[in-house]
DNA sequence: AAATATAGTTGACAAAATCCACTACTCATC
DNA sequence: GATGAGTAGTGGATTTTGTCAACTATATTT
C-alpha cells in the first residue's frame, strides 16, 4: 500500500476530526453529549437494540454503556424489556419522550450542518455528498 | 438547502465518527491521547505555534490547552519561547524527543489506517482518496 | 452437572475537559 | 503617562467522560 495514500487518509482524518470538534455535532448546550446523542439515534434506528450491540458498535466499554442507558432510563427516554429468547439480554426502546428528545437533538445537529456548509454553491454540495457516499461505500465492509 | 442533503451529511458524520472511534486513531496504548497527538502534530507542522492558536484551532479550552502543553514540557517534548514582539505570547517548539515521539505516534496511526483500508482494491483506494480530497477542498473555507 | 461464555450492573478510580478567577502584558485613548 | 479594554497564558476546583475489575444471572458446551 502506497505510503502516500496512508498520509492522505491521515490528513483527512485530522481534518475531519477537527470539523466534528468544531461543529460539535449534536451537543451545543444540550444536556446530552455527542456520544449520548449517537446512542439515542442508534436505539431509534435499530430494532431490538441491546446494550451489548451498542457497546460493540461504538467501541464503548460495556460498563459505561450500561450507565449511559441507565441515565436514559432515569430521564424517561428509554425503557428496557427482557428478551424472551434469552433472559440475559434486554432490548432497549425509546419512549415518546425519548423520540421527541432525539428529534430536538437532530434539529440542532441539522442547524450545525447547515452552518458547516453555508455559502457553498449547490453543485459543490452535490459533489460533497457524492464524496461522502463514496467513502461510506468503500469503507463499509471494513467497519 | 435541501433537507435531504443535510440528512446525508449527518449520516456521513455519524459514520465517520464511528470510524474514528473504532480506529482509535493515534492512541492504542500510548501514553498520549488522540487529542494530544493531534496537538503535537500541529506544533510540528505550524511555525511559531502558540497555545492561543492551538486552543482556537481545535476549539479546546485554553486552560486545558495550557495543561496539555505543560504536560508536554514536563515530558521534555516541547519547549516554549517568549515572543520578542509580544511578551504575552509563547511560541512552542518540539524538542528532538518531541519529534521522535510524534514520529512513533504517526507510525501507529499509519498502522491503524492500514487496517482501516486493508483488503480494499487499489482503484477503490484511489477513489476513496479523491473523495477525501474533495471534501477537504469543499469544506476548507468554512472551517 | 461442571466448566465456559455472554449480558448487564456496580464500585472504585483515572483521564479528559470545563469554569472561573487571576497575573502579566499590550494597545488605544485621553 | 495614567486609565481602561482586551488578549495570552496559568492554576484551583469541579464535572464529565471513560476504564478496570469484580459480581450476578443466564445460556451454551462438553
Amino acid at each position: 500500500m502506497s505510503e502516500n495514500n496512508i498520509q492522505e487518509i491521515k490528513k483527512f482524518n485530522r481534518f475531519y476530526t477537527r470539523v466534528m470538534g468544531i461543529f460539535n455535532l449534536y451537543t451545543d448546550k444540550s444536556p446530552f453529549s455527542a456520544t449520548e446523542a449517537l446512542i439515542l439515534f442508534e436505539i431509534h434506528a435499530r430494532k431490538n437494540c441491546t446494550a451489548a450491540f451498542l457497546s460493540n458498535y461504538f467501541g464503548i466499554d460495556k460498563s459505561y454503556m450500561s450507565r449511559i442507558i441507565k441515565h436514559f432510563g432515569r430521564e424517561g427516554l428509554t425503557i428496557k424489556e427482557v428478551s424472551q429468547e434469552d433472559r440475559r439480554v434486554q432490548h432497549i426502546f425509546l419512549t415518546e419522550l425519548g423520540r421527541s428528545t432525539l428529534n430536538s437533538l437532530a434539529n440542532k445537529a441539522s442547524i450545525n450542518v447547515e452552518s458547516m456548509i453555508e455559502g457553498i454553491p449547490e453543485d459543490q454540495i452535490d459533489h460533497l455528498i457524492d464524496s461522502m457516499k463514496s467513502i461510506q461505500k468503500i469503507l463499509y465492509k471494513n467497519i
